[in-house]
DNA sequence: ATTGGTGCAAATCGTTTGCATTATG
DNA sequence: CATAATGCAAACGATTTGCACCAAT
């Protein structure tokens, strides 16, 4: 999505520092599109920095969400992080807890887009950001359901 | 919202047992319109059942979640409850963290509607509900943000 | 050379769990 | 009476914090 190059520059904006931790951990949750957890995000980040540790993670999150760059989505669990700012739907099976990005049909950016401006109209709230998750099973988990039932108890 | 009649007709369908505390918790959750955390259902409650812990409050809490009656609003710092089951938007102010309905303009009951429907119709997930969060200042705290940057540093 | 970042360990705190006692159906 | 719920205390686990050492600017 982001070049490493566009990256740091959209860093120096920000972070005072630009470290290849940070860089490392920025790739790879700005490339993601399963909304990782900060577990997940460590597993693909060690490979390249075995001494990193949550706590740098955790901290960098911070620092990407202050910027803008991602949105932090807490759960019930654990967070996931989400680096798609544009508005959409997020569909969030309650079964396998997968989190994606609901078929990207243009029309319901802008149906998200029209919710946001008429809340702005018709409120003095002052909207940043939003977020939209529908819950509910996946085709996958959906399936299994369907035949588990049939061999129920 | 739902009288104590109705609620106990409603927790017989799922609950094995309608306690007092059960129905005091249900009462203040689903009366709720600032979508309490934890504590604040404990505070409210706890004047008629000071020997009340938490743990029925947790348990009792899921019970009502497992039944459809309320959905749990995982947050940064802790979960609030929400027991609007119908589609509509939340306004979560970043500043003073306070979660309210956006003001029911039927359209947007039916915006969000359309948009599980346009979901359902273009893939096999399942939707059961959503939830739908708008982040930004409340008019307060827009207010006290301007007010206080004239005499910032 | 400064200042902020990383890594490590300890602390925090919302939520969960186990179990004895009590109350519902 | 049988069984599930409550209340209490302990356990859990995700996230945060403090600090010494190291690296970016």
């Amino acid at each position: 999505m982001l070049n490493q190059q566009e990256l740091v520059e959209r860093m120096r904006e920000w972070a005072v520092r630009v470290t290849p931790q940070r860089l490392a951990i920025a790739e790879v949750v700005l490339n993601s599109t399963d909304h990782p957890t900060v577990q997940q995000i460590y597993e693909r980040v060690k490979g390249h920095f075995p001494s990193m540790t949550l706590a740098t993670i955790y901290s960098t999150l911070g620092v990407l969400q202050k910027s803008g760059l991602i949105q932090e989505l807490p759960f019930q669990k654990q967070s996931r992080y989400e680096p798609n700012m544009e508005p959409h739907v997020n569909l969030v099976c309650i079964e396998c807890e997968n989190v994606i990005d609901a078929d990207t049909d243009p029309a319901v950016h802008d149906v998200v887009l029209g919710l946001r401006k008429q809340i702005a109209d018709n409120s003095d709230f002052e909207v940043a950001w939003q977020r939209v998750d529908f819950y509910g099973l996946c085709p996958r988990c959906s399936e299994a359901k369907k035949r588990g039932q049939l061999s129920e108890v």
